[in-house]
DNA sequence: CATGAATGAGCGTTCATTCAT
DNA sequence: AATGAATGAACGCTCATTCAT
């Protein structure tokens, strides 16, 4: 009856999502997470080194193969305008369809002391550069002004889309959040030229 | 040597943002506060209902305050353009200028319940709602675009500044977020029109 | 507009009675005794060395003015068992028309350090010794028998009484206590004889 | 050096019968209780609800075993006078042998919020159920009076024993409570007759 | 690897009491 | 005498984490 290596690992992942999803980050216990994904509460520290590190790896997990994913669609992509609304759709898409991960990445992440961590923002800045990278790019090939400050423009082309989710979670998704990809392209795409 | 009344509400409010600025809103204890402010631990309970209630209380001081100030600047404007670039840049030099409490409206406010908090979205909504009517005006103008999803826009708007903001705090304020005012707004200027 | 001295004193008495009854003695807070009485928090301590005290004084009103009149009603019987009977009756009967002293005797007057509590004791020792005098009167009278132990016949003469008393107050006082005055003469005479 | 499961649950009713006798349930603090069991605060937490629920716990376990134990004595016994006897005796005897459970049975427990507390009046039901139950035997063998109040009398009953316990648990045990078995019997089969 | 009973540090909150006015 | 704002000691309870099995 063995068990692949790495289930419980990924069971108590899921069991996180759904539970923070559910309870919020403060409010979940380790405790309602282990009963949840069907281990013991001390097996839970066989895999994560407590219980911010289930939401850092829990995200880090997200966002890598977020990123990775978004970025083998991005190769397939003409310039950085059609660059750009992939990144749009591609945020937007994803996070519609998975809510308790919206939920989680949304509101439960930015419950953890930023300061330290590391954890949070290094696969952040990985999306950060890649939105930076087709900025840039868009540049070069003419389609943005050259006078871009392109740190600023990442900030403000993720600052909106990231709000865009944000009013969407808190609005206990009762709308379709994929319809938005078509106007916050277009606020966005204008805005770099 | 008598005290004017509130003077111990203010003191306590005070104390609470640098605390919570300086230790994080989870890490910070009742105590801390009390002590900070100069007062016993009861007396905290005496003008605030429990820990939350001063997070919450602070914050809708300063947005209240900040609403009704940047209100007052906006009638001065001429037209919209004006409006959006004075929300701009009031919102920034404002921050800029107090940075315990861009600390905590940034990084700490969001670490509470959200599902709960009338508290907080009541005074961000009327902020909301003033950014709304400035992008309505512009389109009356005819400086912005008729087809514009006026919501979308403003959260747009906002989650673009909010974003610049944010990267500001968790560098450790080391540049001047000021002068990212004129950026920021020919970034979303453009996007409108 | 002078008040009368002393009437505060009782104003106090009279909302610790109603409270104590209602809330239960740990749950009550002076601050409501105070609100109760129409006086603020600080006059009860004028008045009452401390929340126990006021429970105390309370009992001490109650029960010497409750031997007083016994007492001066007992002058009146003729014989012991006359007396036995009126004994009954006058405490069955005076709980009966007063609920809230009833409640406050018989289940929050038992929720103090009996230990220490002279205060207590010395008023309740009075009743217990009128209750000894009249069964050594019967003794004497050759109603009683003769080799009763005084002590015991008294403990088990108050302890019928006031399990009698507690049941009623503890069923919400749904039947008239009064009615069982008779029955438990009867009990208590025979078992004297 | 395993322990016996159910052998900390033990551990802290036995510490708690002892903290409670001497130091009062009001002025015993939790972490007195788990020291004196030799456990951690929160190991109470796993046996127990709360403070509260560790008093009535350990009265339904001492009130429980203690019908239990007394019906199987009254079974032997031939006629109801013999069963009022082995009540009286029994419940002075089991109190006498045990002073700390005596204390926490007459004193302590009437410190709760009666009006709660099921937990409680239950087991102390049965009792009173055992005790009409033979006060209607005795009416029954024709030893009793066929016009007595059942219910009137068990108080009595009841009552008269309960005083005589508590009266001795306030002296502080100074005197032989068994001896009194005999003279409290006569008082109350001769009230019954 | 897995378990889950046990741990004990940690803290928010209450409220009887005081005392300057 | 009266007030009521302020005090601060006191403690029940939670829960992340450990570790013997």
């Amino acid at each position: 009856m063995a068990k692949r290596t790495g289930e419980k690992h990924h069971d108590i992942i899921d069991a996180a999502v759904k539970t923070f999803a559910r309870t919020g980050y403060h409010r979940t216990r380790v405790a309602d997470i282990a009963r949840e994904a069907g281990v013991a509460d001390g097996t839970v520290y066989i895999y994560f080194k407590n219980k911010e590190d289930i939401l850092v790896s829990l995200f880090q997990d997200l966002m890598i193969r977020f990123v990775e994913d978004l970025y083998s669609e991005l190769v397939q992509c003409q310039d950085a305008n059609e660059k750009l609304k992939k990144i749009i759709n591609y945020h937007l898409t994803t996070l519609a369809g998975k809510p308790d991960q919206a939920k989680v990445t949304q509101i439960e992440l930015r419950q953890i002391d930023q300061a330290i961590n590391e954890g949070i923002s290094r696969p952040l800045k990985r999306y950060f550069e890649l939105i930076e990278e087709v900025i840039n790019e868009g540049i070069q090939q003419g389609l943005y002004r050259k006078d871009l400050d392109t740190k600023t423009a990442r900030k403000v082309v993720f600052g909106g889309i990231d709000e865009v989710v944000t009013c969407w979670v808190m609005s206990n998704k009762q709308y379709d959040l994929t319809a938005l990809s078509e106007p916050v392209f277009e606020l966005l795409v204008r805005g770099l030229r």
